[in-house]
DNA sequence: CACTTTACAGACAAACCGGTCTGTTTATAT
DNA sequence: ATATAAACAGACCGGTTTGTCTGTAAAGTG
């Protein structure tokens, strides 16, 4: 074997290119090519094309509910803790050059057809709004206000995503994060 | 001719494509074998798919300012209108089965090729959050304070649109409703 | 050494893409 | 009645798409 870990470097390769150009406009050749593979290979570790998408975002998943359960263990603030996870979108944004959330992105594209894609996505985003839940019951009593405030957040944190995507400014972050701190003081 | 209006068919019936199933998922052949009509009628009146699309996205944005200047027009409360506007966008994501923003999918897909689109897609944002703004004017004295509130309230408008499309329910148009209210009361 | 796994190269297929082109029909306006 | 413009049908083009298939080379393992 030239090169090993074809499948790991297929994954990683076709990760870069769906989150930069969108899943729809990146094909099969174009991913093999850049990671220097052959087409064999790639259906030799996955079936479709569809299903590398799915890998792609589970392993994204796992990657930032890794870096939620971080903030969470943190002996800081509700408000610190928030502020911190607007601070990652932030440098997240600036570093992927103004591509949003993957999930979002890739949901823009699939249609009804492809529903472990449409799961992946409502249990990721599930995911994130249960930890904004989590946080704001370490500051409300009421279980109920905690859930209302945390969805809040949870809605300023997916508008910033998309219209610092849209309007390629860091702006809609920073005011978001404002947002979001003022609700929890 | 057998159908007259066929420039006009075309446009809506891309209209529809385009908005429930993506830009990047709907090509030419569909679309006029939808619209009923022949490929060389479409390209007697639109040069390309991308210039199909602008034409798309710009009578989108007419009737949407249409409608956002009949709100600023309307003798009610600043949030009044803000609710009115969560209204429509309710209703809005009911009609069409939970497909959001058509900016932000087209967004999602158009790389930087297209400037023509990506424009559009910063005119249209900017000019919603500018509805904001004024909204906010009317409330707040201090400019610097309603900017930043009609920004937080496009934030929240945003992410309700995509979050009710990601997980197929209404809740996040709601709650971004109540808590847009909450921002200017 | 033999055997199995993994990766490789690349031809091939069938469908589809956006777009061009030729030529015909039909409605309307003069 | 005739000219004109709009709509039509549909073949055709080069290129790309996902996915299959055949055969080979190299590495790890017993």
């Amino acid at each position: 074997m030239r090169k090993p870990n074809a499948k790991k470097r297929i994954l990683e390769t076709a990760g870069e290119l769906f989150h930069k150009r969108g899943y729809s406009e990146v094909g099969i050749n174009e991913i093999i090519a850049t990671a220097e593979t052959a087409k064999a290979s790639f259906y030799q570790h996955y079936p479709s094309k569809e299903s590398l998408c799915e890998a792609w975002l589970s392993s994204v998943h796992e990657r930032s509910e890794i870096g939620r359960a971080e903030i969470l263990e943190k002996e800081i603030s509700p408000s610190e803790k928030v502020a911190l996870y607007f601070d990652h979108l932030e440098q997240f944004m600036t570093n992927s050059e103004f591509r949003g959330c993957p999930y979002s992105n890739t949901s823009a594209v699939s249609d009804e057809g492809c529903t472990g894609i449409v799961e992946q996505i409502q249990g990721h985003k599930e995911s994130i709004r249960e930890f904004f839940h989590q946080i704001c019951l370490e500051k409300f009593e009421n279980a109920e206000e905690a859930q209302r405030i945390g969805d809040r957040i949870f809605l300023l944190y997916s508008g910033a995503a998309t219209e610092s995507q849209n309007l390629k400014s860091l702006w809609p972050v920073q005011e978001a994060r404002a947002g979001a701190v003022d609700l929890l003081t």
